[in-house]
DNA sequence: ACCCGTTGCGTTATCGATAACACAATACCG
DNA sequence: CGGTATTGTGTTATCGATAACGCAACGGGT
């Protein structure tokens, strides 16, 4: 099936046709009704080859929004990781990648940055929409013009692409398990609730209590933490945690895991309270290498980023059908499996 | 960098730099060096969409040579639906893939396959050597012409485009700290040595006795088990094994866990004996729900052959840089992160 | 000297999509 | 009614690599 194919059916020329398939105006109504019906049965899909060939010289620029690389431990480095790779992949393709920073907790910026996307200069935006009432109102307010893919998180109400990303509720009930595990049957353990609150840390949540609920040898304790907090900050959280009754296990809903590791170890001795968090950051690491930190489970940002800005691409450069969401794997680090 | 380009650099024609690349003959010895030392030097790559556009029509094959499906718990039918799935992807390149299947426990099977591999019909292979002094000896004797990758395992000699697969000895200590964590410091546990010996299996043996060497409070014992093995001589193998002393955890060494767990399950009631295994089948699937099997470690088949299919496949196509080894993550699966 | 085979190299149609351009046929306005 | 927009459509050069074809130059055999 070529475009020529498809003409000669129409009974109309290729010229006609691709003014359709790009909308470039200028075509009849009837004219146009009739090419589209026959693309829709014949299933044309295009050369891709032919296509790319046809535009080189043009490049496509893809802007991905995201929260600045040092916030949230580091996370997001780890997302730019995945990011760096897939662009390099994508470069051979005539394909630019440029990346634009919000504040995480400023929903005032995020806004900002939002409004600023005029959509003239990008082909589509892979976006991290970690501000959830403020994304979820500057997609109402105005949404964007060209295809966008939420990673991270979603935003209700929208119309993405696609979206990548965890499944925090049994990302919580996975904590829940290996915190068992570690502590036993008759145990306290504890789960901080981060602050400001997102949906991620609320299922988090939701899924660690649920996990317990189920076996009532175990209490459950739950205290909230500023995100935003430093090392002094966490430090006093862990001891009232501490002044507040027996602690044998606690779970850390963010990537922040070290800071409560460093400050458990302080406290009171590395290796007491068993710990299990979240994200490979690279200050997570190092507490896992010497057991501070038992199990991080982590969401593949590397892969996610990569995959979801690879498939992203593909769908606006070759057209390529995708699924609606991708949920990535749970991924359990521990001493023995850290990559 | 075109074609073009060269062609004026080197004082010639666009068909005569054209047939520099292809081996098409008919070039002065002379012309040839001057040719090949400008596309080194520019770094010339072609353009992927004009060489498929102009190959448009014709078809690449590539042939996947691995164990009959059912084979190793079904494990090979994880692996196929990779294949499958990065077959999918390839068809808009062009790309068909033929997949040819041997006896796992037959090297005469694979020596059979293999030598009648004649490279005409196939534009590369992608293969699983299990069978390591079958395929050793056969890569030794005749290399095959085309491009080739393994994955799975590599064959020592041979000169791969690259190799996707597992960490073993790493996937051995991650079995032993699970196992670990299941029945605490002071246990007996016992690891399972399948037999015809594959490097895979003794890797992961090695990797997790050295966990516990670490870790005096426990006794490892060891059973030998022939892969072939149906349901019956595993319950008898456990049944020795029971008889043999104190069996707190057990790892089993391969995608045969579910046997092992369903013998103990009518031996000694579930839960008694804690098992840690490999790889997520579909039974294996069965018994981490009802909680027969504890942890099933997965070195992720499906993104190993999809990737890796992809990888060679770019790389034959597109001329794609390769790395030489990729090590696919190891996968913690429980209960609670079931895919 | 003639013919044929080989070697070395240049020329060009082809792949399919794209978009600029050309050119009718209407529509609209004074 | 003349003249300028606007609309609808066809034609064609272009992207870069591929490989068939053409042709000259030379070598060796009779």
């Amino acid at each position: 099936m070529t475009l020529r194919d498809i003409a000669s059916r129409a009974g109309i020329s290729i010229g006609t046709v691709d003014r359709v398939l790009h909308n470039r105006g200028r075509v009849a109504e009837k004219t146009r009704k009739r090419v589209l019906g026959i693309i829709e049965k014949s299933g044309y899909q295009g050369n891709i080859f032919a296509s790319n060939l046809a535009n080189s010289g043009k490049r496509h620029k893809f802007c991905v929004v995201m929260p600045h690389l040092d916030q949230d431990s580091s996370y997001w480095r780890l997302i730019e990781d995945g990011l760096k790779a897939a662009a390099f992949d994508l470069k051979r393709y005539g394909v630019d990648i440029e990346t634009r920073f919000f504040d995480r907790y400023s929903g005032v910026d995020f806004r900002r940055l939002y409004f600023g996307l005029d959509g003239r200069g990008h082909d589509g935006y892979f976006m991290a929409p970690v501000i959830s009432d403020a994304a979820e109102s500057c997609f109402r307010e105005r949404p964007l013009i060209k295809p966008y893919a939420f990673f991270d998180c979603h935003v209700p109400g929208s119309a993405p692409v696609f979206y990548i990303g965890q499944d925090s509720f049994q990302g919580g009930m996975l904590g829940g398990k290996m915190l068992h595990l570690l502590v036993g049957d008759d145990a306290d353990v504890v789960v901080t609730r981060m602050l400001p609150e997102g949906w991620h840390i609320n299922d988090r949540v939701s899924g660690f209590r649920a996990y317990f609920e189920e076996r009532p040898g175990a209490r459950v304790r739950e205290y909230d933490v500023d995100c935003r907090a430093g090392v002094k900050e966490v430090e006093s959280v862990c001891r009232r945690m501490l002044e507040g009754g027996r602690v044998d296990g606690l779970f850390v809903t963010n990537a922040n895991t070290h800071m409560f590791a460093y400050a458990l170890e302080r406290l009171c001795g590395a290796g007491k309270v068993k710990v299990v968090g979240y994200d490979l950051v690279s200050a997570n690491r190092f507490f896992l290498e010497n057991e501070s930190i038992s199990f991080v489970i982590s969401q593949n940002p590397v892969m996610q980023a990569q995959k979801g800005l690879n498939l992203l691409c593909r769908h606006v450069l070759m057209r390529e059908e995708l699924e609606l969401e991708y949920v990535v794997p749970l991924d359990l680090i521990t001493k023995e499996n850290l990559p």
